[in-house]
DNA sequence: CTATGTCTACCTATTAGTAGGTAGACACCA
DNA sequence: TGGTGTCTACCTACTAATAGGTAGACATAG
């Protein structure tokens, strides 16, 4: 609890956001969750784009971090792919963090403000550039056999995953997020 | 302009829906796009869950009288497949109908009415069920090649769908809907 | 003294939903 | 044929609650 209230703002509003979007949240939300009050949330963020902006640099920079570290730490293009699956296969069923909150958004971009909708545009764009980088670099080792180019199995991944995380919640069935990644690996190595 | 009121109302509020989900309209949205006001349609729908919920009654028995009708219509599994596919690749392309609504309602699942949510989760048993038995069939007559039970494939051609509609939106490209779409179909007649 | 953070108290717009009434179509009966 | 009741569809006008947001007072720490 030593954490500054910005930053509990932003977890808050993050779990919300991963529960139901943007239009799915309020600053009330946000003040009942952290016990303080809506004008208190406004001296941070003084509007809820601005909040959601903010909140999605975060994000963004916690993404290119977790990807940068498996890229260093994992030598391995399966194992670097299958430690992005495991992230979320972990968030989704420990319901820590059921639901990627870009994806989230992406479902809503007609209604978002212009500048939370190109956050979220190139949340998809970096990490389809990522798989694509990951798949690249197994195909030049032979470990991957793709059937496309790299940039078209990384969207495919990306695809699936995202789906995967919709199955699951509408399903109510955390585990089918496995069951449909897992052969995605498998086709890939096969 | 034969149509009747409650008619006009459901196709707005389908319109609606694909575009924001359920948080994302209001009555006052309806009345704007139909001409109608907002008491008049309380006349019609008198709760928004329920409005939602006889939608989902009518999306439905569409969703089966056109699954229904491709089956009927179309004895090749393949053709099957290749007709769900079309019709969305179609759907999203000329931007009549570019996200399905049970896709939008599952992600914000956590905040449905009861009711709606259950129709959703039907929805996508029904979809995972029609998807399995087509690889079934397909797979009796040697024209699939499954690489896990029909089951499970038809998972994984769910979410692919779904996901890639959140990335066509999300990118702002409705081509990529079939670039991610197309290679699933050829990997399963390979 | 000033910067920062929180508060109370407010604002305006919008939300879903209600109350009560009107105009016209239809049926049935004298 | 005309009168009465009923039904559908719509209306104006309203409510309570909630939305995002603002103004200004107060406390406290450097």
């Amino acid at each position: 609890m030593t954490q500054i209230t910005s930053e509990k703002i932003l977890d808050v509003a993050q779990t919300l956001i991963a529960a139901g979007g943007y239009n799915g949240f309020s600053y009330a939300d946000i003040s009942d969750a952290i016990g303080i009050r809506k004008a208190s949330i406004h001296h941070h963020f003084p509007t809820k784009a601005q909040l959601v902006s903010v909140l999605l640099q975060r994000y963004a920079k916690q993404a290119e971090d977790g990807l940068k570290s498996v890229s260093a730490n994992l030598p391995n293009p399966i194992d670097q792919l299958q430690a992005y699956f495991d992230h979320w296969r972990s968030c989704i069923t420990k319901a820590s963090e059921p639901f990627c909150i870009c994806a989230m958004l992406a479902s809503e971009m007609e209604l978002l403000p212009e500048d939370v909708a190109s956050h979220v545009r190139r949340h998809f764009e970096n990490l389809g550039g990522w798989l694509a980088s990951v798949l690249k670099a197994g195909s030049k080792q032979e470990l991957f056999k793709l059937g496309g180019t790299p940039e078209n199995e990384a969207q495919i991944l990306m695809a699936s995953v995202h789906g995967a995380m919709l199955s699951a919640r509408a399903l109510g069935k955390p585990e089918i997020f496995a069951a449909i990644i897992a052969p995605q690996l498998a086709r890939l190595t096969a």
